[in-house]
RNA sequence: CGGGAUGUGGCUCAGCCUGGUAGAGCACUGCGUUCGGGACGCAGGGGUCGGAGGUUCAAAUCCUCUCAUCCCGACCA
């Protein structure tokens, strides 16, 4: 592509809107463009990544035995309403009447429509295992879309969907994704993890994320730095280690309440007490589709809160308002304790082993000391409740957990029967027994990754684009367009370029050398390749690549070295 | 939905407090010079100051409402 014809309008100043390194990036080097809150066109440039990714992605699901699909965006109510997702999928589901007042929505995901297409063409065992897949675009009305790709309401996704006759067979499909997607981010030049992680809205038993590490990610991931196991922080877990409780210590105090006047959080009450956080027994409120409940950890620590949804058992989960909680409950929130409280305890697994503590007394003003676990209360579930913190020891080998930021670019789930069950969609098996299918998941954010690739691998001046994603693999910049000698060269070069198959977006702008080396580096191009009147004097084109300080020089009367360059780092592209 | 902020040529912003002829830089058009890390000169074109209403002789500026966008939180493949 020459660049005098390319629609690609690069910014020297930072759009107000962009916060984020990927999401200035993708605007100042002409990728995409903002046409409403997390709607996003994309433009020549940044489609050229986007598809990149795609294809990746394409070639891993097709090697790993599944087959493309394409699947209306818009989707009728009634499918969703014999799932049971029409109401519980809430306001994220874009909602919206045809002419004759007939209820659809615009698809979020697939399970729906893709069980349904199942469901009436497969009867017999010998037609499975099916894995189908499609890229489309997705709608997701996002409380808060942010970050540019990162968190757009619509977006594109790469969806697919295993059938299974049964769970073992889904276990096989499963892994062969997990495989699939570790080849594809691999493939993209990605630093990611593949983490344990909660099922969500989705539902279903089993999960993986594939988090991208990325310091600016939404996500919190906690992986052993010995071992293999790594979860989403929602879902990670620790070694749970016993600690001797001092039992003479406290046991002639009996517990008191003391007045302590606008000791609401944990830090007022232990700079009160004058003591730690960790001898403060931590009580929330929190209200669940079963109703209110009571949880106490200890006061050094957050509760995790999908370790109390699981617990419970319950399907949604919420931090009730203190005027709530009074009114409904007659407790006043900041003097909270587990005493005699009328609604379920859940009590952190940490706590029994807490010794004396001190509690809120339930009532405005106090607090309870000398509290002590099984003589002044016992009553109650106990659980891990607690987010897991750095350095704690991993659940699988004891050695220290760390704690990652990173950007969730990919999930799979093995979804069981949920969806086959609710559309009912069955095979007979080899008995002639009719049997629900096992499904399975599984999900890319293929803008998300192109912008995750951006946040992970850029500089102060751009974008540096993993080769296998790069729009452009080289970029050739004529610095002396009026150099009929040196621009002939370039026009020879381009063509050779492009016979090769290395795709090449030649500067021939009449720009001055300054703004073309702006532009090659905004633009994260990873090979760059400068031909000026002074170098084609000495008879040698400048190569620079974009992750490297230093640039070799080519002799231009011999070009095999540049495309032995092309050849190797195309090589080391798809050796995964 | 709660909290915070911002809307002024395509982009980044000043002007608003203290009402009185809409500005700068970049970008764009033409001409000339320049030409290996975002050049310079001269001459130009382009703005319902987010929208509506109000106060006033007079509103970008003050008031009310509204819309949009961004950030934090709650929420979420």
């Amino acid at each position: 592509m020459r660049f005098s014809r390319m629609h690609l309008p690069t910014l020297k100043e930072v759009p107000a809107e962009a916060e984020v390194i990927s999401h200035r990036l993708m605007l100042r080097a002409g990728m995409i463009r903002r046409l409403a809150a997390g709607i996003y066109s994309y433009l020549p440039f940044g489609l050229l990544a986007l598809r990149n990714v795609e294809a990746i992605v394409r070639q891993e699901m097709n090697r790993a035995g599944a087959q493309e699909v394409l699947l209306p965006a818009v989707q009728p109510a009634e499918l969703w309403q014999e799932s049971e997702r029409w109401d519980f999928y809430g306001k994220e589901l874009l909602r919206f009447k045809d002419r004759h007042q007939r209820d659809f929505c615009f698809g979020p995901t697939h399970e729906e429509v893709i069980t349904d297409l199942i469901r009436n063409e497969v009867r017999s065992y010998r037609q499975l295992p099916l894995n189908l897949y499609q890229v489309q675009t997705k709608f997701r009305d996002e409380i808060r879309p942010r970050f540019g790709l990162m968190r757009g309401r619509e977006f594109i996704m790469k969806d697919g969907y295993s059938f299974d006759v049964d769970d073992a067979a889904a276990t096989l499909s499963y892994k062969s994704m997990r495989e699939a997607y570790t080849r594809i981010f691999s493939r993209c030049g990605l630093n990611f993890r593949a983490v344990e992680a909660d099922s969500g809205a989705i539902g279903g038993n089993f999960s993986h994320e594939f988090v991208v590490l990325a310091d600016s990610g939404e996500d919190a991931i906690a992986s052993c730095t010995e071992c293999d196991y790594a979860a989403n922080i929602e879902k990670a877990q620790s070694k749970f280690i016993e600690v001797s409780v001092l039992e003479s210590e406290g046991d002639s105090e009996p517990a008191n309440a003391v007045a302590t006047p606008d000791c609401q959080s944990i830090d007022e009450v232990a700079a009160f007490f004058k003591v730690s956080p960790t001898a403060i027994a931590k009580s929330m409120i929190f209200e669940t589709d079963l109703g209110f409940c009571m949880v106490v950890v200890p006061g050094d620590r957050e509760v995790n809160e999908f370790k109390v949804k699981a617990a419970l058992g319950a399907n949604w989960l919420e931090i009730p308002t203190p005027g709530r909680v009074a009114d409904e409950l007659g407790l006043p929130v900041g003097y909270l304790g587990p005493l005699d409280v009328d609604i379920p305890v859940l009590v952190d697994r940490q706590v029994p082993y807490m010794g004396v503590m001190i509690c809120g007394a339930n009532r405005e003003g106090y607090h309870l000391q000398g509290i002590r676990w099984g003589r002044d209360f016992s009553s109650g579930q106990i659980a891990d409740l607690v987010q897991v913190r750095a350095g704690e020891p991993c659940p699988h080998c004891g050695a220290a957990l760390q704690i990652d930021r990173g950007i969730e670019v990919g999930h799979i789930f093995k979804l069981g029967t949920k969806y086959s069950e609710k559309l009912n969609a069955t095979f007979l098996d080899q008995d002639g027994q009719e049997k629900h299918m096992v499904m399975g998941c599984y999900g890319i954010g293929v803008g998300r990754t192109v912008a995750a690739a951006i946040e992970q691998n850029h500089d102060d001046n751009g974008i540096c684009f993993p080769y296998a994603i790069a729009p452009f693999k080289a970029a050739l910049l004529n610095l002396d367009l009026k150099s009929e000698e040196v621009t002939a060269f370039c026009e020879k070069l381009y063509q050779e370029l492009l016979e090769r198959g290395i795709t090449v977006l030649y500067d021939d702008r009449n720009e001055r050398p300054g703004v073309k080396f702006k532009d090659a580096d905004l633009l994260g191009i990873p090979v760059r390749l400068t031909l000026g009147r002074k170098g084609f004097k000495r008879g040698i084109i400048e190569v620079k690549l974009r992750n490297s300080s230093t640039s070799q020089e080519f002799a231009l009367d011999d070009l095999k070295p540049l495309y032995s360059l092309f050849d190797k780092l195309q090589a080391d592209d798809s050796r995964i």
